[in-house]
DNA sequence: CATATGACGATAT
DNA sequence: AATATCGCCATAT
């Protein structure tokens, strides 16, 4: 069932994200055609990211780090994460230089 | 319309 | 540096 558009294109940024790399909360808002709405990108994952089967592991915040909590799926993130060759640092980030998403880059 | 929510981000202390 | 506080805003109710 369809929904409204800026949960839409949230869903769809998100499925593009390529395999190997991740986006963060601002950056999916930004993408998605409103700046400052990162928290409703966190909602939007938290309400249909199973149901819609999205990559949400390849989303973290800021600072490369994973948003969930332990034992609240952050290990789960961490696994599905090093899958696919991303590797979480001995503080637990992950290196946006090498690994962030840049769109429409040639 | 009023309030609550959320896996954020920036700024202040 | 680590924590607290505030601003943000689309949805849900």
């Amino acid at each position: 069932m369809a929904r409204h558009a800026f949960t839409d294109r949230v869903i769809q940024t998100v499925r593009d994200i390529p395999a190997g790399k991740v986006a963060t909360y601002g950056q999916i808002a930004r993408l998605a055609g409103s700046p400052r709405a990162a928290r409703q990108v966190a909602r939007i994952l938290h309400a249909c990211s199973a149901k819609e089967g999205l990559p949400w592991h390849r989303v973290v915040n800021r600072e490369g780090r994973i948003a969930l909590k332990p034992f609240q799926g952050f290990e789960e993130q961490r696994r599905l994460l090093e899958r696919e060759g991303i590797r979480l640092d001995s503080s637990g980030a992950i290196d946006l230089r090498r690994f962030l998403w840049l769109p429409r880059q040639p």
